[in-house]
DNA sequence: TTATCTGTTATATAAATAGTATAACAGAAA
DNA sequence: TTTCTGTTATACTATTTATATAACAGATAA
């Protein structure tokens, strides 16, 4: 569990462990039931403080992704019930990014390859 | 140009502004080359500070989706380039969300169905 | 039993961001 | 000449981000 942070980044250290476990689940990195690392020894690792580590597994479980249980750690989520909110703001957010992609000249052909491109990484063997 | 904003939105009021914008032209609601209203102006119909109406343009410029002259106003852009550099912002945004609807378990067909579906939304005539 | 590990809560502090308010500037345009 | 444009400057408040340190209560293993 070795995950990079840019302390130079635009982006929240939070925001930036978040990310980093959610691709290592779409991946498979991280199946489903597998344990993380605790606040502590992540903060460690990544020399940042266990707040902030926390804060990104709060997140995490708030969305779905990860269960916490207070005495044993943070968990990868067994089961990932996606629900009509969760549709809708995924709406949302993509509908922004479609939008750059559009104006800048994209056509549906394009962005749709791309789309399937960066699916297919998920399920790509390392 | 009457667009919403939500005082309460966890988004800020000059993302909230740069995407209402955005969206517009993407629809062609505003045209290339279609004149913004003054940063005063879009500010008092608001009930926002000109400073931040002023944020949400330099980010659109800066974007390459606005020009903006220092003693005219800002413009919808009339030509929108894609650079290389924008072209990997967009795939690392769309990794994101789309890693998200993997984990929940949404197909490549229901990826691209929803994609279809946003970007046909853009050329819909109103 | 005791020591260690877990996320959590509490408190405090510093830096950056978000947003407002007001004033002034210089050039374009009517 | 007046009005309009984005810009710059200054000041202020509130929130967010991140760190630091300490303590708590339950689970777990020596």
């Amino acid at each position: 569990m070795i995950l990079q942070i840019n302390v130079n980044s635009e982006k929240p250290l939070y925001t930036q462990i978040y990310e980093s476990i959610l691709l290592g689940i779409a991946t498979g990195e991280l199946a489903p039931g597998a344990s993380l690392p605790s606040v502590r020894q992540l903060g460690g690792e990544l020399g940042v403080n266990l707040h902030t580590v926390n804060k990104s597994y709060r997140l995490l479980a708030q969305d779905g992704f990860v269960i916490i249980n207070k005495k044993k750690g943070a968990f990868v989520a067994m089961d990932f019930s996606i629900d009509k909110n969760g549709i809708e703001d995924l709406r949302n957010a993509l509908t922004i990014l479609l939008a750059k992609a559009h104006i800048k000249g994209l056509s549906l052909e394009e962005t749709q390859t791309l789309v399937q491109s960066i699916i297919e990484n998920f399920t790509k063997e390392a």
